[in-house]
DNA sequence: GCGACAG
DNA sequence: ATCTTGTCGC
């Protein structure tokens, strides 16, 4: 798929943050009421680093979002592209991830990103980065949270409570599994935060996270071994 | 000044 | 993120 790549990169803080708040009104977040989409394939994407934190590869895994078998699935090997600093985060990953979504061979409906996405504290993070470039829904799944409060949601799956920050929800954090962690929901790009929350169950039947985020886990996580197999 | 801080 | 074995619990 064609990816709208960046033409300038931030050599530094300054630069990065300006880039965020630039291109942060191209955000569309749907609204709760918004018709649900339905997508069928859904792509997860995630990124493996090795310990010199140089060195890293990518993976975006696509999956039939009816029965979350694998599709289609590229890796790609490459530099971290920025150091890593708290909400500038998507900076270090994002050259490796574009490169292997143009290698992608199928245009997936949604990307369900391993990080925030308007959880963030300009409002735009990795998952709200990827869905402007690509103009493509997408949704952040993190195991962390970065900005904001949030009660403790109730211990069943399906339960959540809102992340608020500066007076404003941006996420939830849902339990997935019974008595397991909550992980923190967001709008990344064209959707709404009922339906990111919808997927991500749906996308969760069984683990934690989400089965897209498991298998480009696993796959970035092979690549990377085979690359250091392979030093450059 | 102190603590927080996606991956 | 990554360094890392066994171990406690369902």
């Amino acid at each position: 798929m064609r990816v709208a790549v960046p033409h300038r990169w931030p050599v530094d803080r300054a630069e990065a943050e300006a880039i965020q708040d630039r291109l942060r009104p191209r955000v569309r977040v749907e609204p709760d009421d918004a018709p649900p989409p339905r997508p069928r394939l859904v792509a997860g994407l995630d990124v493996a680093y090795a310990k010199d934190d140089e060195r890293l590869a990518a993976a975006v895994v696509v999956l039939d979002a009816a029965t979350l078998e694998v599709v289609e699935s590229v890796t790609t090997v490459g530099r971290a592209a920025f150091p890593y600093v708290p909400g500038l985060f998507a900076f270090r990953e994002l050259p490796t991830l574009v490169t292997a979504l143009e290698r992608l061979t199928v245009t997936p409906d949604l990307l369900v990103c391993d990080g925030q996405g308007v959880a963030h504290p300009r409002r735009f993070g990795l998952a709200c980065h990827l869905g402007v470039l690509t103009d493509l829904p997408s949704i952040g799944v993190a195991k962390q949270s970065l900005v904001g409060d949030h009660a403790d949601p109730a211990p069943q799956r399906g339960a959540w409570s809102p992340v608020r920050d500066a007076g404003e929800v941006v996420g939830r954090a849902l339990r997935t599994q019974t008595g397991v962690k909550p992980v923190y929901v967001s709008v990344g790009h064209r959707v709404s935060l009922a339906a990111a929350t919808d997927l991500t169950l749906r996308l969760a039947p069984a683990y934690r996270l989400p089965e897209t985020t498991r298998h480009a886990d696993r796959l970035s996580r092979e690549a990377l071994r085979a690359a250091l197999g392979t030093p450059a």
